[in-house]
DNA sequence: AATGAATGAGCGTTCATTCAT
DNA sequence: TATGAATGAACGCTCATTCAT
């Protein structure tokens, strides 16, 4: 008759105490005995759950990973267009990364320990998944536009910046955005999300050259 | 003076020594002996010339945040339209931080432990500085893209993105970059920053909505 | 009574598999789990047979001690000569040691932790016993060997090493040969029990003094 | 004008201090902090010396082995016959090993610690050595004996106990003697020199067969 | 009786900082 | 100014033991 203790959720609820204390305190300093008292178990328990200090941030950012995945996972099989799906995917990314402040922190104690190359978190792969996907909605959001709107205009945009670069830019974009949030609360991710979508997703609105273009006449962009 | 300039000198080896070990361990993993040894000095002789460990990664923010500065300031006094400023200012930015990437990985180290209140790093000041010029430039560029394009054109485009949140797109697309090539060296910056620049640019060229305008024939971008 | 019968086989199970753990991994870095899963039970368990780890090594101590009190009153009580019980003591003593290696190995953490004063485990007394048993054999084998050979030789034997002496060079012998297989396999102790009784058994063959009696004429080592 | 610390001088002082503490509490239950206190220092002192604990235990070990090894050269490259040496070496070890008996008693514990194959110790080779010392030594005895009474002596003596045999069994006998004493200090070490040169060493007076030989006549045991 | 999750005291080790030289 | 030996507080981790089930 063993005691019932649902490993699985005791193992949440540990992870969700040292987020909280890696996020007041920073990893760096947040103590294996905080995480404990967080989360109301004695030191030792923490160890019953985890392999150690450094697992905890591993799981933590597991957690944001997965959650990114997911998102991924929903842009590339959803329904709408490539432009409507890339967009929703940067207003869930904020939406995401927002809703969780403590987690959001932690991802600055992610990257400044998955930095090396030795860490268990592998960002370099995590974000080139994340281009990847994003990059490849761009690629037929152009293709409708060009479908809809003739085919100078897919050279024309195709020739001025490549879907990679264009990706690491929105990706870049998305995370700088948060880092800006985290340092200074008043900076507003919800209110960032549309901007983001507008000046990054094509199709979406008035890129920040759009202007340029507008009033203008027949004259497409021009490159250089 | 001899004696002040050497000191000074020592100090900037002693932190040149810093910035590397940072950068090569981490600055978790950085030992004061660490920094002596690279500074082929002794242990002790770091606390002449620094107050502590800490003092070291402080010391590295402000090498950044100079930098920063100086951009920012000539991109505020600098010749040309807004837009062109704005430019440099992107490129430039690119430019500098892609320089040392020694100095570049310690920023996920500052950021780290910047992110803290009762930090001496005043990461939301520096944050703030760099958005508020920025968005003075968009204002600029906005005004001036107006008096050669059109009343309607200005209006359209303050409708759809405020330059402080375009401003926060910029920078944080700069550092979000700058991330991304940090794990992954694969990510060149330098070929992310004429997409940087085309992408957030006004009038620098096709934005992602280009393409919305192009071939429509009068009507601006709409909004929506 | 069954329960009882039942309870004493349980806890040599445990003690069998804390010997092979402790032999495997040596007392130090055995642990209360590894002594569990060895005997295929649960760790709160062997608290329900034994005090704690500690216990566990007496035990085992207790179990090498009851194998040599058995020899020792086999030895006291058998029929034959002093010298012929004393050699049989001497090849059991190998026999018994060398046929449970992990219970051998054990006997070295035994000995380091027995050292104490205040340890559970009495070896002054054990080996005292020891050699008090083998310092009867060896007077009475001496007094075996004058009766058949004349009172001057028992005098000259006496003179040179007293009992007790002989006694500890035994025991120690036996205890250091043992010793030395444990460290290196390749030393057998089968091959030393012969060895050993033929050098230090008193009448059993060839002493390392042979040579005293090498003038003698024909008369070379006799077997037994 | 660095501070001028004689690293051996201190290097050993806490070593010797560590064998204090290790002698009176064991090994096991010794603390660095105790190895500190003994020593008068503070406990992060320790490392600057020992790599740690269980270097502290091989620095232990390695002294011994030293002592050892010095003796076992001078009976090597000594005077007098083989037998005077091995006599002498017989009564050097006994010496030598009792004379600090806190230190021997740590030699428990490195006989526990050792016998694992991945320790740093190495037991097996250290006695390996020293029964091939002893062993060459024997047959050195034999060949002298042989060349001063014939050749029949020597032939019986080498058909009943091989040098090795014989080496193993002289060692461990000074192995074992030590051990008792360290479990009882009524057991004289200084009066088992004798005895241990009586019985093993061959020529070096009445053996344990002496008897055999007795029926020779008056000639008695011939000490030398 | 049996379990195994939980405990928490305890220790080895590290390393920023100090200071006598 | 420079040194580097010494310090000792701090912390991650272990594991013997307990006890509710």
């Amino acid at each position: 008759m063993p005691k019932k203790v649902d490993r699985a959720r005791r193992r949440e609820e540990i992870l969700a105490a040292a987020v909280r204390v890696f996020a007041r305190r920073g990893y760096a300093a947040a103590r294996i005995d905080d995480v404990a008292r967080e989360a109301g178990i004695a030191k030792g328990s923490v160890y019953l759950y985890f392999d150690g200090r450094e697992s905890l941030l591993h799981a933590a950012f597991e957690d944001v990973a997965a959650r990114s995945a997911e998102l991924l996972r929903e842009a590339a099989e959803g329904d709408g267009t490539a432009a409507e799906r890339l967009a929703a995917l940067v207003r869930g990314a904020v939406t995401e990364l927002s809703a969780d402040r403590d987690l959001a922190r932690v991802l600055l104690d992610i990257w400044a320990a998955g930095r090396d190359a030795d860490s268990p978190v592998d960002m370099a792969a995590a974000y080139r998944d994340y281009r990847a996907a994003v990059a490849a909605l761009l690629e037929q959001a152009r293709a409708e536009q060009a479908r809809a709107e003739g085919v100078s205009a897919e050279g024309a945009a195709r020739a001025v910046v490549t879907p990679d670069a264009h990706a690491a830019v929105v990706v870049g974009a998305l995370e700088g955005c948060l880092l800006q949030w985290l340092f200074d609360p008043a900076v507003d991710p919800a209110a960032l999300a549309e901007p983001l979508v507008r000046l990054l997703v094509p199709g979406a609105g008035a890129g920040a050259g759009a202007g340029a273009g507008s009033g203008s006449g027949g004259d497409g962009p021009r490159p250089r």
